[in-house]
DNA sequence: AGGTAACCGAGACGGTACGTCACGTCTTCAC
DNA sequence: GTGAAGACGTGACGTACCGTCTCGGTTACCT
């Protein structure tokens, strides 16, 4: 979901062309106006002016705000993240909860203000879908480890564990707005590795 | 969450005069544009106007959409909902996972509709942690059974517990957009259950 | 077609509220925007603009550019133009002539650009339409006096006199943009006198 | 003003190559576009899209729907149309006021069309221009026959003349917006013919 | 026959204007 | 004198055309 990494150099002037060059300004703008002035300011026109670019260009190949956030979010998921490696189930799960909670509490609250976003646009409902969906499976990687060291058994459901792991942390802060307690991510990391550790998430189903 | 309770008759005339009329017309209208139209339509003039009463009305008593949300989440906190008792604790988690479960999948799909608002009016969003915070508190009786029966150790937290119970469902149905698993509801009260009993939600903290 | 009376005094604040006020405003800034401008760049935009009036105002009273020609038109008909008496027939006629030659050459073309106008517009066709409607039921007078001098025979129809005694001007002048001709105004109206001296257009038709 | 006469045959290569075949596309395309929907859409985007052609093309090659109607009104001079020979003045002249009753009156009004182009387009009105010059031009054929005949003395303005008779056509169609009187063209044929024969147009100017 | 200059297709872009919608404020007028 | 009705300012929306530009690929014509 990081985004904004110090552009190589050359702001002006990128390669691929106007058409490339175009898209970058625009991408860059609507994570700025993002990350500056949340969802609800995040208006064609905005984005747009910031990018140096006109209106109707935008309309032309974003459509409007859903597609911009389409995009980005496409672009967020193409990014080399992958889960940590503590050694333990309970480790790795309660590393992934603290980048979420990280995430979920930074400032500005970019993540918050796209996840505000899908409400409003079915487009960009999709590609946070998307998104997550990518995270996800990469977060299998968790679970596999754990059946290989003998910590879970085989068959585990790695969907629903992660889920059953994470959901708490997004349901405190974003849904009941609740102050962040730096004890949650941890906590629900042991409620769900003891769950799964007796065999919760497996055949069943 | 549910509303319109088939009202006692008198349509055109309730008790309290003028303002209180007025207060139930522009509540009904919110919740009857809500419902077929969803949020994106749920503009001040639509609700005047359905509601039979002047636009500046509505801006002087409501201010904005935020306040009319407010209003009808405050009012919809009212009701006399309480959790059921099925004899178990993993049979109440699963009751009240299966309401969920339900609310969530309705259609015309109000509470996503509300769930959405949230993210668009700090006014609402307040008004929905409140609306939320009641419901927690009243299912902690849930709990409170379980460890009169002695399915769970005294000391049990909860409110960690029912977050637990209940997120996968929020996850899997409003952040992924997943389709509606009817074996969910069980499975992830069962997992909360399990866990509670093994003393993932004691002490620690 | 004259407007521009310097006006009272008051140019701030007239009688008849803020809505008369920006309708006087509108329609000023119409009447000087086509002085300057011409038809081609009086947009509705530009019109907001120059009387101090914002866009969607001039949208939701006079809807699109045809109906701000349309009531300027008919404000220009309201005014308390009548034939000068010249004492014959031909007199009148060519007084007559020499009017629409001037309206039609003067500088700034604007009886040009309300013609052009009503080719874009129906509905400032409709008005323009009327406001000739007006002025040629007005010049009946000057046949009415030749008839009552004997000039004429009774039973002459008087529109299609004018039309005749009229008609070359616009044509020279509009239609083919042939260099004003200070003798045609005479020759058209001495033309028609004679025609309808010879009884053309009485009875027939 | 004529249009699709059967092309030669050979749609595919025009003699002339590309060029010349590109530009009798578009002539076609900028014909149909008026008969069909009027000046008001004959956009360039249309008729190029209409022509088989890039929009780029036309930019290039006419600049501007000016020049497109500049292109089709002189290629509609190019005709070998000429006036009638009745045996009289006043019939020839009626002759001539029919045919401009039933262009003004066609359907679709491609006639109209092009005179209210003619008020948005310079290049357009200068064509128009050049157009009705030679259309009177070769009128005054009627006129050289009418003093062969003895009807008219020697020395009368033929242009004068012709203008008399057709003015009130196109006052009554195009300025007045007025129904189509059937009496009208050999009305104004007669107050013509009337006034002419009585030296109305001779000698004076 | 081959090379070159003119022409064309393609598509993005900046720009102006359009007409609409909803918001929230402010003024007027009638009661 | 107050409050409902309605006009207004404001900002954004999404669209249509305009006219320009840069490519790259044909085509026509001329040597």
């Amino acid at each position: 979901m990081t985004e904004n990494a110090p552009r190589p150099a050359a702001p002006a002037r990128r390669p691929g062309g106007r058409t490339a060059r175009t898209r970058a300004q625009v991408h860059d703008a609507v994570v700025a106006q993002l990350m500056e002035h949340g969802y609800d300011e995040l208006t064609v026109d905005a984005v747009a002016a910031r990018a140096g670019v006109h209106r109707t260009t935008v309309y032309r190949r974003w459509r409007d705000v859903g597609g911009l956030l389409a995009d980005v979010l496409d672009a967020a998921g193409d990014d080399t993240w992958g889960p940590r490696d503590t050694g333990s189930l309970e480790g790795d799960l309660a590393a992934l909860n603290d980048e979420v909670q990280a995430a979920l509490t930074a400032e500005p609250p970019i993540t918050l203000a796209l996840i505000a976003a899908s409400f409003r646009s079915d487009e960009a409902a999709q590609a946070l879908k998307r998104f997550w969906g990518k995270r996800y499976t990469l977060c299998e990687e968790v679970v596999d480890r754990a059946v290989r060291r003998g910590e879970l058994p085989a068959g585990t459901d790695a969907r629903a564990l992660l889920v059953a792991a994470t959901a708490p942390m997004y349901h405190q802060l974003v849904f009941l707005r609740a102050v962040p307690d730096p004890g949650l991510p941890g906590q629900a990391a042991r409620t769900a590795a003891l769950a799964a550790a007796a065999g919760a998430f497996t055949a069943a189903r």
